[in-house]
DNA sequence: TTGTATGCGTTATCAC
DNA sequence: GTGATAACGCATACAA
């Protein structure tokens, strides 16, 4: 394996030289220049990236802390961080973490051990105090709003959206309303429950906890809602699913059991994903590779910022 | 920034003793170890792995290429790799392609340049000899097969499954069977181009060039397809989907389109994801993740292996 | 059981 | 323009 050391004793200067050469910096004359060329090319020599990193302090390796790489939402979230780190030659580092907290923390000490120069947390279960301990390290970047926190965010407004849903569901005679989620205690999870609560509360409609059905993740978790939909004495007859997977699920599971949409049950899905348009499914769209893309930038940034992006309903068949 | 030398002076000890108590190896006199240990805590130390790296050879970084990571076939994939890459504490980089070559040659260069141990493509569209010409960089493996070749390899053979399908829909009474790939260039795709090939040859039935619908990846996709067939004057009256998410596309379309299935239209899916369970969509199941832990495992192994996973047909209402 | 000295491959500083 | 030489931080052969 050759290096700058033999490469400068073949082409008669000194490693500086060639380092010069190898990074293209000023000031190296023509001919030794050439000289160093061609003794890469013989030698067939490339560089060891991790002595530059060692040296140089950074990796250019961006750290993603996801929960599953498989689900469209996180998917797309990917794709649009994937984008920008093309540009930005980057490379991504994947954590799948399952909701698993050491996995998110094992992100955190990659930071730490200077492995990845920066970490895009799209969605977390570990404590907020944990990684505002690793802010010394490097950029960390999340997903939420979380105002006056001393790190960069892109976000959307899960408070105000989740209630403008459910408004639209009540103007169109909906009052037994119902909203699935993937898990309870995400900070998203949380804004949702709140705008459900407040607005169960101003509509002066009964809070029923059967209506609230977590672990909804995947298309097949449709047919599970529906089961338990069936199962209630005065079930819902509109539902808020946090997810166009979901939601078509639902969907289909309906057409199979012979329940009306969105005569029997009204479906409004989130993402606006390719399935969403297909079926023909009212969702509220959020702009996820844009999201990705301004995380990755804000990730490669010297100043913390906090950017709201904007959500809005598509109006379609089911709701 | 503390390194082993400052904690070395603090501790009153030499930077071998450090280094051996931060790796737990033997020989050290407790109250020496004691000492490092404190001298850690106190001054907050951590390592700095590029040095690690640059002085071992070796990062625990595995390289992924793969062309789109929002296709189930692919996270289905990766996902079996992650799960591998976590038990033997090995971090993923991703390469999302976009069958893009000059990104595969990309995730080759970092193989070459050492950021990465070893390199597991999922699909490529570059050409196999570059693929060669990197192996003594580290290992590659690769998603196909490639008898006799100097790397390892886990695939299926998409040859005799395409086949057998073939002969399912035929003696299902098709004789004018269509089929879905993503792109005609892959290697996968060629085989599956003899399959058909061979099968019309032996059963004696035209080749319709018609038949063959590419760039089909997505559920959105399904629409283009049922579009298609219905510009052909004899349109096919069975397809070989090969990927659930298309099948599951064209389903959804013929539900609406008033296409009867399996009468007017049979549909035979790859993969069989969950949609394709939900659906009551027939299709190929392909372990995909047990796939993707063989490739890891591949990955870091020091010698060549070849291994063939069988798929299985899942018959079920499409077909 | 411990320490010295050297290697890993680059980049950066500074003198010439 | 160019070249010694010192970082960068850790691991380890070898000596003691």
């Amino acid at each position: 394996m050759t290096n700058i050391k033999d490469l400068a004793r073949m082409a008669g200067v000194s490693v500086t030289t060639v380092s010069r050469v190898l990074n293209n910096h000023p000031y190296v004359r023509e001919d030794k220049k050439k000289a160093v060329l061609d003794a890469v090319r013989t030698s067939n020599y490339h560089k060891n990236i991790n002595a530059v990193h060692l040296s140089k302090g950074k990796t250019f390796l961006m750290g993603v802390v996801l929960p599953f790489s498989d689900h469209p939402y996180f998917a797309q979230l990917l794709k649009g961080i994937a984008k920008q780190a093309l540009e930005n030659n980057y490379k991504l580092v994947l954590f799948q973490t399952s909701y698993i907290e050491s996995r998110e923390l094992e992100a955190l000490e990659m930071l730490k051990l200077k492995q990845i120069d920066s970490l895009i947390i799209c969605s977390r279960t570990c404590d907020f105090a944990m990684i505002e301990e690793h802010l010394t390290f490097g950029p960390i970047v999340l997903c939420e709003d979380l105002h006056g926190k001393n790190l960069s965010a892109t976000y959307v407004d899960h408070y105000r959206i989740f209630y403008e849903a459910l408004k639209y569901l009540h103007s169109k005679g909906h009052s037994r309303i119902g909203y699935c989620i993937a898990r309870k205690s995400g900070t998203n999870s949380q804004k949702r429950m709140s705008a459900y609560r407040d607005f169960l509360h101003h509509s002066q409609l009964p809070y029923n906890p059967e209506y609230l059905m977590d672990d909804c993740l995947y298309f097949q978790d449709g047919e599970k809602v529906i089961r338990q939909i069936k199962e209630m004495i005065t079930p819902p007859t509109a539902l808020l699913v946090t997810s166009d997977q979901v939601a078509a699920g639902i969907f289909t599971c309906c057409q199979r059991e012979q329940i009306s949409i969105p005569d029997d049950l009204a479906i409004i899905g989130f993402d606006n994903e390719p399935i969403a348009k297909m079926m023909n499914i009212t969702t509220v769209e959020i702009p996820l590779v844009e999201m990705g893309k301004n995380l990755f930038l804000q990730a490669i940034s010297e100043q913390v910022s906090n950017k709201e992006m904007s959500a809005k309903l598509i109006e379609r068949g089911t709701a």
